[in-house]
RNA sequence: GGGCCGGUAGCUUAGUCAGGCAGAGCGAUGGACUCUUAAUCCAUCGGCCGAGGGUUCAAAUCCCUUCCGGCUCGCCA
């Protein structure tokens, strides 16, 4: 059986139906720990969770879309980015800590807060739960009690599926020592279920008594198995790390069934994104992309889409340098083509979100805009209203033109660059005789004219070379011979152009791009260059 | 070392589950539009489908072996 582009399903509809067989409804969930500085997986991680969970929603399934922080994670070493006085809080749930910069309510919500408004800017929206808050409010206490209770089904599980028994002492349960506030030191000694307390001995020498309801969490994998419970997920993207055999989703697989008697969510694996060759400007030492980064250079959808045509478990190769540009190209070709196929137009459609910003103006398009305007936003909204753009999305345009110039700073190839240089460049001296007469003949013709449309400055420059037009004549006259004799490579008077405007051969189209700057400034330019001389 | 995932045109890749002439986009090359170089359109070039073996009338696809790359596995994301 052949297939071709036509009956290709999409790999998020392959997951909805291979998912939808099994629920009527489901609970898409996807997390991470906020630990640091989000990086660029858990993008992915959250892109694939929302394309999944509005697939299942296309099929008239009841689905939710669930994001977990964990914040109850303890602090594992004082990260490069910490300084010294972290030591102390080594151990210590996220939560518990004190912001780095001072105005977070916790460390957690630092890093928690920049990725969820990332997740808003490409128009996902879960439900946002945090760990410490769903142990603090006692939705784990239940779970808590059934795995200190069968401890040693699940210490056989886990010796099982991960080949490695754990230690004697081992405890599925992590109590917070109330003495030194780790949740990594100390041991279980015992435990009351009508009470539903926990005794602990910490290595800090501490010993005590902490509630089930806050008072410590489950160790990963076991904790992991029983959110699926408690929260009834039914599909988890997840990267990886947790995919070997062995690893988390295997343990968790069978401690969900035999332990807490709950079905395991349907997995999506997903591979990394990695960083494409990156151009010399960039330091030589590994460049980390953060999600930040990212957000700063690519439009949203445009983020969504590389995602989205893209199987989770193929490597995503991200390039922020010209390859950047073929990708919106690609990206917004699509989006106009009227003979897309079905899969395409599935790609798409799962690239687009509600509240996600959306202009019809073209990221190149705006490259040059934006150096044309210097990268001021009101003459950059002047330059797309004169040139037919829908400009009353202010919002978006404005994003956009931030995504252009940054990217013009941080990554863009020097041919995509250029400035119109504040004085005549001195390149003008390469220009030919002739080259200089048709500057002198254009500025003295828009001197004498009103204002002048694109396509009006094209066809202009195109009349140097029709014996009889005006442009012609003048050429003729400043260069002192007859009129036949004037032979005109539209070519080189482009050229010209731009020689005495950007001081290089070539650049962006010329009609326009003449019509976006002050005419004044062509009238004197232009005169200038052509009585030029070194 | 064990495991997972990849390797298809210069680049990015579809197709592998379910064997049936190996497809697209970008780039390159050539051309058209009396109107562009970074606009549009048309055409062309470009492939030992990582390598070797096996099964089959037929293999990118299934089986075995192998090479390359990425990731992962020390109970901790």
């Amino acid at each position: 059986m052949k297939h071709n582009m036509a009956d290709m399903k999409h790999w998020a509809d392959v997951i909805a139906d291979d998912a939808g067989i099994i629920n009527k409804e489901h609970l898409v969930a996807t997390g991470i720990t906020p630990s640091g500085h989000i990086h660029i997986g858990n993008m992915r991680e959250v892109v694939t969770a929302d394309v999944a969970f509005r697939a299942l929603l296309d099929r008239k399934t009841n689905a939710e879309l669930i994001y977990i922080a964990d914040t109850f994670d303890p602090l594992r070493k004082v990260y490069p980015f910490l300084d010294e006085s972290y030591a102390e809080h080594v151990g210590k749930p996220l939560s518990e800590i004190p912001c780095p910069c001072g105005n977070c309510k916790n460390y957690a919500e630092h890093f928690l807060k920049p990725f969820l408004e990332a997740m808003e800017h490409l128009g996902i929206r879960p439900t946002v739960y945090r760990a410490d808050e769903l142990y603090k409010n006692g939705k784990y206490v239940e779970a808590i009690k059934i795995a200190l209770t069968k401890r040693d089904e699940i210490a056989t599980i886990l010796h099982e599926v991960s080949g490695k028994p754990p230690a004697s002492d081992w405890s599925p349960f992590n109590p917070i020592c109330q003495e030194c506030g780790k949740i990594n030191a100390a041991h279980v000694t015992g435990f009351d279920l009508d009470a539903e307390t926990v005794d602990y001995t910490c290595e800090c020498g501490n010993s005590g008594i902490v509630p089930m309801k806050g008072g410590g969490k489950l160790t990963w994998r076991v904790d992991w198995a029983a959110r699926w419970k408690i929260l009834g997920v039914t599909v988890e993207p997840f990267g990886k790390d947790h995919a070997s055999r062995g690893g988390s989703y295997d343990t968790g697989k069978r401690i969900v069934r035999e332990i807490f008697g709950y079905e395991p969510p349907h997995p999506i694996v997903y591979e990394w994104i990695m960083l494409g060759q990156k151009g010399a400007m960039s330091s030589s030492t590994g460049v980390v992309v953060s999600i930040s980064d990212m957000l700063k250079v690519v439009p949203p959808e445009v983020l969504r889409y590389l995602i989205i045509r893209t199987k989770p478990e193929k490597h995503i190769k991200f390039d922020p340098g010209q390859p950047l540009l073929s990708l919106v190209d690609q990206y917004e070709r699509l989006n106009v083509n009227p003979d897309a196929g079905e899969y395409e137009l599935r790609v798409l459609e799962l690239s687009h979100a509600k509240g996600l910003c959306q202009t019809d103006i073209p990221f190149k398009h705006m490259t040059t805009v934006y150096q044309v305007a210097d990268g001021d936003f009101d003459r950059i909204m002047s330059i797309v209203k004169r040139a037919g753009y829908d400009t009353t999305n202010e919002k978006c345009i404005r994003e956009l033109a931030d995504n252009v110039g940054n990217w013009l700073e941080m990554y863009a190839p020097p041919f995509a660059k250029f400035s119109v240089k504040d004085k005549l460049p001195e390149q003008t001296e390469t220009l030919s005789d002739e080259q200089k007469a048709f500057l002198g003949a254009l500025s003295q013709i828009l001197e004498d004219s009103g204002e002048l449309s694109g396509e009006d400055y094209h066809n202009l420059v195109y009349t140097a070379k029709t014996e009889g037009s005006t442009l012609h004549i003048a050429m003729a006259r400043i260069l002192g011979v007859d009129e036949e004799e004037v032979q005109v490579d539209p070519k080189t008077m482009f050229g010209a152009i731009y020689t005495a405007l950007l001081g290089q051969t070539s650049g962006p189209k010329a009609g326009w791009f003449l019509s976006s700057l002050e005419k004044d400034l062509l009238v004197q330019r232009f005169r200038e260059a052509s009585t030029y001389s070194p």
